[in-house]
Order: C-alpha cells, then sequence, then structure tokens
DNA sequence: AGCAAAATAGAACGGTCGTTCGTTTTATTG
DNA sequence: CAATAAAACGAACGACCGTTCTATTTTGCT
C-alpha cells in the first residue's frame, strides 16, 4: 500500500510544462503554480486555434487534469480568456518592449521596436499574433474579454506611437512629419506580414515588411538619418543583451 | 378553409430578406430561390461573427425556418461556409472589381480599386470583411473551407497585383518600381484601416488610408504622375455607372 | 385537378460546451 | 503528527451543436 505510483496523474497538473512552471516556483502556493502552468497552455492554445475556440475541455486534457479542476482556477471561461490576453500582454511587453528600451531614443529604439515586433510576429510561425486574431474576434463582440484585449493592444500601439514622437523629438524624423500617419503605416506593414506569411504563406513576407519599413523611413526621417536611396536591410542591430 | 393565412410561416423563408431575394427570383424553382436567401442572410451573420460563429439554428432562427429545412439546402456545415465564401466572393467582384475595370488600365483603375476596397471595408461598419476574419480564423485550420477562402483571396490580391503591373506597363510608375512590394504595402493599409476602425474605432482611419496610398504613390509613381507634393484626396470619380 | 417531386418540419441522436456541487485527495500549518 | 485549508476530481446539468431520419406540406408539371 505504500507504493508511490509514478504516474500518478494527480501532480502531472503542475509539471505538465516544467519549462513555465519552474521559473515562476518560487514561494508560491501550489495552486498558483498550476494556475500559471493552465495559463501558459492555454496561451499556446489560443494562439493557435483563437481565445473564441479555446475550450475548457481541451485545455485540461492538455494539462491532464479534470475539466472541473481546471475551471476552478478561473470561476468563468471569461477570466481564462481574460488571463491569457494578460499573460500575452507580460510575455509582449517582455519580448518586443523592453529589450528595445535599451537602444537609445528615437530612430534606433524604434527600428529595434519594429524589429521585436516582427520577429514575434513571423518567426514563430506556428503561434500567431493574439492582438490580431483577437482583434477579429472581438471586433463585434462587447464584454470584459474585449475590454481586456482593446486595453492591452491600446497600450502597445500608444508606447510604439511614443516612440515614433521621440524619434521625431530627436531630430530622426523629418519636421513636418505626421507621426500619427507613420504610426498607421508602420502597423500596416506588420498586419500585412501576418497576414501573408501566417495566412498565404507567401515567402518573403519578412522582407517585405523590413523593405516597408526603410520606405517609410526615407519618407518621414530627416535627411541626415536617409542620406541613401535605399537603405540596407541588416541595420537593425540588436543590444549585447545586457 | 379558403384563409390565406398571411401569417403562414412556411412561405416568409422567401421572402425574409426580399431585397435579395427578389432580384434572383427569375425562373429558378423556389427551393433556389430560398437557398439564395439563406446564404444572404448566413453571409450577414458570417460578417459580423465570423464563419466559425455562424450556427445553423441561428441562421434558422434568422429565416424563420427549421434547422434541418436549412440544414437541406447544404449537406453539411462545411457547405453552408464554403457557399457563404462564394457569395462574398461575387459581392465583392461586383462591388470593387468590376466598377474599376471601367476606368482606364493603369493608375486610374489602381486607384479606383482602392477606392472600392476601402468603402467596402470601412463604409459598412457592421459588417467586416470576411477575407480577413476569414484568414485569421482559418490560418492554422486545413480544409476544404480554407481552400475556398484562400482561393478567393488569392484572386482578388492577384487581380490587384495585375492593376500594379499594369500601371507599370501605362508607364505610370517609376521604371525601378517593385510591383511586388508595392501591392504589400497597399494590402497593409487596407488591414490598418480594418483593424484601426473596426475593432479600435479610432476616427480618421479611412483618411489615413488614403494618405498612406497617396504616399505609396509618391514614391512608386513616375515623375509625371506626381508631380505635386500630396495628392488630393478626392481624385479617384467614379463612373457614371454604365 | 391530380400526381410526382421537391421542400420543409419535427423529433431525436451523440457530442461538446460552460458550469455547479459534493467528495476526496493533497498541501500547508500549528 | 494531527488539524485545517486548499486543490483537484468526477458526476451531473442544461444548452447548443451538426446531423440523420421520417412524415408532412408545398410546388411544378401535365
Amino acid at each position: 500500500m505504500t507504493v508511490v505510483d509514478l504516474t500518478s496523474k494527480r501532480p502531472a497538473a503542475v509539471s505538465a510544462d516544467a519549462s513555465a512552471a519552474s521559473l515562476a516556483a518560487k514561494g508560491q502556493h501550489k495552486g498558483q503554480q498550476t494556475k500559471a502552468a493552465i495559463v501558459d497552455a492555454a496561451l499556446g492554445l489560443a494562439t493557435q486555434i483563437g481565445l473564441e475556440g479555446l475550450s475548457i475541455g481541451a485545455l485540461a486534457e492538455v494539462m491532464h487534469m479534470s475539466k472541473s479542476g481546471v475551471f476552478a482556477h478561473f470561476g468563468s471561461r471569461e477570466e481564462l480568456q481574460i488571463s491569457v490576453i494578460r499573460e500575452y500582454h507580460a510575455r509582449f511587453e517582455e519580448e518586443v518592449f523592453f529589450p528595445a528600451l535599451q537602444m537609445e531614443r528615437g530612430l534606433p529604439r524604434l527600428r529595434a521596436l519594429f524589429q521585436n515586433w516582427m520577429n514575434r510576429t513571423s518567426i514563430e510561425i506556428d503561434s500567431g499574433c493574439l492582438y490580431i486574431s483577437g482583434a477579429v474576434e472581438f471586433d463585434d463582440r462587447p464584454g470584459p474579454v474585449r475590454d481586456a484585449l482593446a486595453g492591452s493592444v491600446k497600450t502597445w500601439l500608444a508606447a510604439m506611437y511614443r516612440a515614433v514622437v521621440q524619434a521625431k523629438e530627436e531630430g530622426h524624423l523629418r519636421g513636418d512629419a505626421d507621426v500619427y500617419q507613420m504610426a498607421f503605416e508602420i502597423h500596416g506593414l506588420i498586419l500585412a506580414l501576418h497576414f501573408e506569411a501566417r495566412f498565404m504563406k507567401t515567402p518573403g513576407s519578412t522582407v517585405r515588411a523590413h523593405t516597408g519599413f526603410a520606405h517609410i523611413l526615407a519618407r518621414y526621417g530627416s535627411a541626415a538619418t536617409e542620406p541613401k536611396k535605399s537603405a540596407d536591410i541588416s541595420r537593425a542591430k540588436r543590444p549585447p543583451a545586457k
């Protein structure tokens, strides 16, 4: 009767995705670790099949848990979806926004933001952008999920807009540059990249987005910034990772 | 016993949306008319809640029909979805593509295509673009529905690409203009318009897309085409409707 | 008018969904 | 180690899903 049962399915919940749960296993209670692991798995599902397609049953199966066990951590499906959005927001900040802050204000930082954004959108082919898929799914569906999503998207777009403004303040852009317009056009490039790479599987979409960014810089950049006719692609140099 | 019964719910199917069904009420059998009316209603639902959210039960309720009555016209949900895609494709051609063919080859036609595309994407605020929402929903879901969708999208994007090529052939673009790149950037403007107008409700997105198009023309247009610094918005004049 | 064919209704099926509830197992604390 | 709290399970519910089947009504044709 003292058999240990290594194949016990109970503790499997926490160690389902050790890579994500381990680094968060601080002084937290077990429940919080499990919840983090669930959110991690849910994010993986949501980026593939969408926030609406995310079901508690499928999530429980991935976690090797019971439906009610998963459910108890959130209390409602909407709360689960919101948790996923918050997790995506945190990772987006960490992978796209914060690294770019180590670049100098102005054009270098804007370049880094765009580059990181592109990487996240296209390099990880298996996981689409939750901001884009969520925007389509919830553009007509009011409620707390939409609010959370719109809040995150708005925050990120505002951050990028701020980088554009700073680039202008630093003198990297032309004096008559319309910063709103520039941010709009940059956003369009990312969306086109997402559409053509992920749905249409068009090869070369990444360099196309990069070239488009160079074109935008050629238009809005000050004379000192963009002297040559065609900007080279491999300009965006990353920070030494601190 | 000769009561006419104006409130009979049976014939309501055909006259549910008279506006769409009437003009198609030629020598067709009744079933075909009803099917056209169902597809019309289904398209209305799909553009709001997406192709995946489209359910036969909800559709039957809108049509004042039974689920099985609706179902019998298609034989499967997938076939219904494909029918909706085909219907959208037909309307897209009729509203965006064909009218632009009446413009002269080259830049005027390209302008008209973009203008019509913008109108369809933004003016009709209540109905989103099925190509965009469908692309997000089916970017990871293989099957006949995705195939039909991708086929339609590919056809339309190829048509726009062709207009770009023709504009270059007519000498309206610079000799070194990258036509693929130009089409990519135009596509991005439409996607940004859809995202910001429909999801974020950002006002002024339409003029922003239009300005972006002017910027693209300023870059790729030949000297003879774009002499002035900023192109005027109200250039795209429609044909006299035949 | 009458008859065959087409169209629709209605009920039922198995399945999945989110959610609730009572029980049991596990983890934490004194 | 024992007591208490937290976590997870398992069964069940009602709702909706797509689909199938049979019966009934409506249509189109001669």
